[in-house]
DNA sequence: TCAAATTCCTAGCAACCCAGTCGGAATATC
DNA sequence: GATATTCCGACTGGGTTGCTAGGAATTTGA
C-alpha cells in the first residue's frame, strides 16, 4: 500500500508554490528544479491540478502556475483527490455495487481504514504544510493536529471561483 | 494507494479461521472454497503468516491450519505485516537514510500518514472482525473507534504486549 | 504397507500499471 | 518574429501483482 509519485510530486509542489505564494506566477521548471523532478513529468502532474481548480496557469513567456486560492483553504486530500490517487482498500474498489456477499465480510473495517486516511489529509491545509518548520518540530505538529477537529472539508466555493474552467 | 490481495486475503482468511476457532484445524482447501480464492494462491499467502507465528500448519491427512493464539491477541496489523504489506507513503520508503533534503519537506507528513494507518490496523483485533455482525452495525462500530481520543502512538506494551511482535 | 490428503517449497509467467519521455500545437511576451 | 511557456496526446520500458504448476515431505487411515 504505497503512494504513487504523482500524489506525491503534487503535493510537494503545491507546497513549494505556496511557499513562494506572492501571487506571481512560478513556471514548471522552476518548480522541477526545485524539487529535483522533471519538468515534462511535472506538467503530467499538473494537468489534472488545473482542472481540479486547483491552480492556474499562464502561458507565454513569463507565464507559469499559482494557487487558484489561499493555501490556508486547500487540503491535502483535495489535492490527492485531484490527481487521482484512490484509498480503497476494499476488494471491490471502483464498483459501486458489492454484493460479493462472502468476500464482504471485512468490506467495512477496509471502508473505515480508507475513510481514516482521507480523514488524515482533509486535516491538514497546503499552509500548513508549506510552513514548514525543522523535522523534529513538524512531527510533533503533525501528531498535534491529527487530534484537533478542523472544519475546511465543506464545500467553499465563494472563494474558488470559475477561474480555472478547462 | 491500494492494498494488495495478499493482505486483504491473509486478513479475510484469518476471519474465517477465528469464526471456526474450536481448535480443530481447517484445511486450505476449506478456506479457499470458503473465501471464493485459488487453494493455491492461499498457500502462498499463508506461508508467511506461519514464518510469524500467526498460525500453525498440520500436515497429512486431516491437517491444516490453525490459529497459534486467540483471536483476540491478534491485531490486524500483525497480520499485513506479515504477509509484507506496507505502508510507507514517504519517497524514501524502505532506506533508512533519508537524507534527500530538498525532497524531503513533506517526509514528516507522510510519515505521519503511515503511522495513522498502522495505528488504525494495530486498534482492532482479528476477534472483533471474526464476529462480524450486519454490516451497518459494523461500520458503526469501525467509525466509533476511530473518533475516539486514542493514545496509541506511545509504544503500549500493557494490553497488547508482546504478543504481536513484528 | 500403501494410498490418499495435506502442508511445504520453488519456479515461472502474463497482465497490468506506474513513471517517465517525446514531439508538437497553442498562446503569450519581448 | 523569436522565445518561453502551458497544453495535449501518444508511447514505452520496467517492476510488481496475482496467480498457476509441479513436485517433495509428512501424516493419517485402510
Amino acid at each position: 500500500m504505497k503512494l504513487t509519485t504523482r500524489g506525491r510530486y503534487a503535493v510537494s509542489a503545491l507546497a513549494e508554490l505556496a511557499r513562494r505564494g506572492d501571487g506571481a506566477c512560478v513556471c514548471l521548471a522552476d518548480l522541477a528544479e526545485a524539487q529535483g523532478l522533471s519538468t515534462a513529468y511535472l506538467e503530467q502532474v499538473f494537468q489534472p491540478l488545473r482542472s481540479a481548480g486547483l491552480v492556474c496557469g499562464a502561458r507565454g513567456r513569463g507565464g507559469g502556475y499559482k494557487l487558484c486560492r489561499p493555501a490556508a483553504n486547500i487540503d491535502i486530500l483535495s489535492i490527492v483527490d485531484a490527481v487521482g490517487e484512490t484509498f480503497d482498500a476494499t476488494a471491490c474498489a471502483g464498483r459501486a455495487d458489492c454484493r460479493d456477499g462472502e468476500q464482504c465480510d471485512t468490506h467495512d473495517f477496509w471502508l473505515g481504514l480508507s475513510e481514516h486516511v482521507r480523514d488524515y489529509l482533509r486535516r491538514t491545509t497546503l499552509a500548513q504544510l508549506a510552513m514548514a518548520p525543522e523535522p523534529a518540530e513538524q512531527v510533533v505538529r503533525f501528531e498535534a493536529v491529527e487530534g484537533s477537529p478542523d472544519r475546511f472539508s465543506r464545500p467553499r466555493r465563494s472563494l474558488s471561483g470559475s477561474l480555472a474552467r478547462n
